[in-house]
DNA sequence: TCTTGACCTTCCAGTTGCTGGAACCCCTAT
DNA sequence: ATAGGGGTTCCAGCAACTGGAAGGTCAAGA
């Protein structure tokens, strides 16, 4: 399979895929063409990192999630770490980000929205909290 | 006001003042020995700032902030788009990190997280979703 | 057979918002 | 005189790509 199906059926720019390859994380074979030539494996790991990126893993973590996945003795429990610390990071960026959005959205509210130039939201950008 | 106090003042780190002024978002003046010269108008400015980027802004965002900050004859309507628009982002990451909070927290609860090398998270994490 | 167009290749540069480090100047106190 | 704690510039790098240029390759149609 050439670059651009494995684009498609992967769901990932052939950029994108490319770039995997300079940084290690696949090794497609090469046609004499020197056209990259990509195996079911390569389509399996693509497919995977695709997935693994779209829930927010680091490509540092992909890189480990992969090595554990050609592991045939690796512990589920090394799996978990990883996935458990990524969960915790996930859950104070959605509590710093839902702040956000109540002090915002309480200064939308506050705003008349008019033609007038009395904004309260430029008004409290002025001074740092607390 | 040299740059150590400003950055105490407004809890910047230097290097980011620097960049501040590199990219043209201040211009405090300069002492005769070269060092920056920040007026009260600069530390308002980079109050504002500190306070807008912790709340997510962008920079150019900021940048047409600042400008709407400064005209006297802005419309406060202008300025509430912006807030309101940034505000839908927000709205939007939130609920993606929750959708992935959600996968990611039923895979981990999922996971025996004991030494057996048989792991439903790299299983799940083979395929991708729909 | 030639050409067109869609592929593919590499390499270099840019993105966002800083941050680290090197090499150097300045000012005050001892 | 020197030691320290400021300050200055510039260059490089982070993550994870993305865009573009310049060129090689291949299959199909006139």
């Amino acid at each position: 399979m050439n670059i651009g199906d494995v684009s498609k059926k992967a769901g990932l720019p052939p950029k994108t895929i490319r770039y995997y390859e300079d940084i290690g994380l696949i090794t497609p074979l090469r046609d004499p063409n020197g056209y990259r030539s990509f195996r079911d494996s390569d389509m399996h790991k693509l497919a995977f990192l695709g997935r693994a990126r779209t829930l927010g893993f680091t490509i540092e973590d992909c890189r480990t999630l992969l090595a554990l996945w050609d592991d045939q003795d690796r512990a589920s429990a090394d799996v978990r770490d990883i996935a458990k610390q990524h969960l915790a990071q996930i859950e104070r960026k959605i509590s710093d980000l839902q702040d956000i959005r109540d002090t915002l959205s309480h200064l939308v509210r506050e705003c008349a929205g008019d033609g007038r130039p009395d904004c309260p939201i430029l008004k409290s950008l002025e001074t740092f909290p607390e």
